[in-house]
DNA sequence: CATGAATGAGAATTCATTCAT
DNA sequence: AATGAATGAATTCTCATTCAT
């Protein structure tokens, strides 16, 4: 996974991924097939941990809003920890060599639509198309989260939170 | 740039991008210094246009909405006609193996930045962290239009930009 | 034996050997120094019991006719029971990498040379150099023997001795 | 082919191959696309040569023995010429594995065959199975070439082709 | 200018062998 | 005695780069 993040999908050699867990080239075929099944199991292993926290943010009781919040907060304390891994999840949409998106970013992108849609029942959001917003508010969060990784000095986590909450939910327009 | 859309960064061939520019792979090294040096090249080439455009749009006169809604149009109607370069685009936030954003990146998101200070300044626009707000819009606008790309049958461009403009500047709060 | 004759000398993996035999790649350590001298033996083995059958059958009294023909019965029916050792009996004459032959050929030619400069001897056979004739007698047996492991049909078994004793002992010559 | 018949078909390592042919590793595989072509090329061509020399000799006028002596000719003065290829004839007849390279060593047997019964229309050979005989004959004298080639001083060409001729016409019975 | 054959450093993969349990 | 996880040397293969023509 560290090398991964390190170094990218294609970069990463089979040598500095033996390095770095402290093992020898040979020992990681006892575990993966070849390469290819490496990344492929180590991206999604990654990226499970992070999708199982969102949702279990998402299943919460609570309005839209709480909602949006908590996964928000899963989201970015999951990132706070393992700042190496924006790159997988950067991966995770449009992945080298393939037109199509993975599976879970997708299948993560239907959930949040259909917990929109839920908002637009309740009358808590205005109707809009359910996937586009989904596509929208979860792309923004990520940018935003995303950047944090790389800067130096990130304002405070809540900042950004209240900022991202503040934005999507009423828009940029003056109202004065 | 087709080959490297094509491919990605890392998987594009010396021998594949002599073949689809049909000249011998050591004329390639007539052009450019060096692998590297092609691939940045290319890259800076292919993204300028776009930038180019995008300014362009911003540069006019009008009101911020106004502005906004032109900055869109050019990016969306930019890679209805190079469909292949999102992978492109997409890599000019995080290349590989580099922590830092690209320069031409950074550049754009300031300069989207300094319009929206100028829209807060004259009450068009809330007060709100600029810095963050251009990142914000500018990868939700982002997100759609590659999105697009890979949709079998996106939605009319007009339906995609009203939402974009809608959710940015209202917000998804219901004021009923 | 089996996982050598089926897979070849050199293709042979220890890990086939361990697991065809039940035991653990470690455990054949404790009983063969190294591949090497697993091959070497197991080689061995396979064929000490067929020169031992053929030996037996050239041991036994009668005349030369009879001799041979009981050793090639001998070989056939060693081969109609173990058909996947042909690959080993094949590997005998001229073991990849060493130039020399196997010292048990060499031993069993030499048998048959003597057995021939018997029949000489008491004139049931002509004159003629008995090591190269031990030579070609043993491989033409060898070479139908070989054929009818690979044959989907192959004709009986008498058939094919026969026409070997028949050619060994008269030649093709017709003397009508 | 050198490499391939010094060490076998399995044994010869790339390096070997490329050093031996004065050129760089890479270099092989711009002409063969993997180890296993360049071992199957090779092979076919090294036995090309030699049964296009053996059919020459087939194919000239006169009696069965006349031909005979002169397809023996032909192979004995290939393999004195190319000694090292001997194991690449051994291998050609059961190739390790199940590779189809046999094809040429049947096409072969069957132009010996339709030789033989020739010979026996014409009554100058006896009534036999054509197809066990050309068999037979084939092997036997390969039998005595081979052994020629791992010999340190092997007799007088000339009368192994005379042993060989005797004994495959006239048999080795005495008929004193 | 252009070529493309040749290069060789570097990466992935295999497998005999070891050794702590 | 037996195990099998771990090792790493050896091998195949890729591809950016060079250079004589």
């Amino acid at each position: 996974m560290r090398v991964i993040a390190r170094r990218g999908m294609t970069a990463a050699t089979m040598q500095e991924i033996a390095e770095e867990a402290g093992v020898a080239k040979g020992t990681i075929y006892l575990y993966f097939k070849d390469r290819d099944a490496l990344v492929d199991k180590t991206f999604e292993r990654a990226i499970t941990e992070l999708l199982k926290r969102i949702d279990a943010a998402l299943a919460t009781e609570g309005t839209f809003e709480q909602k949006l919040r908590a996964s928000l907060v899963a989201k970015f304390s999951y990132f706070q920890e393992h700042r190496e891994f924006f790159r997988l999840y950067h991966a995770l949409r449009y992945p080298e060599g393939k037109r199509r998106t993975q599976k879970q970013y997708d299948e993560q992108l239907a959930r949040m639509a259909s917990m929109i849609e839920d908002a637009m029942q309740s009358g808590e959001i205005r109707r809009m198309d359910s996937k586009r917003l989904a596509l929208i508010i979860t792309e923004a969060i990520s940018a935003v989260m995303i950047r944090r990784v790389v800067e130096e000095n990130p304002p405070p986590v809540s900042a950004d939170i209240d900022l991202l909450m503040d934005t999507i939910l009423d828009g940029i327009r003056s109202h004065s």
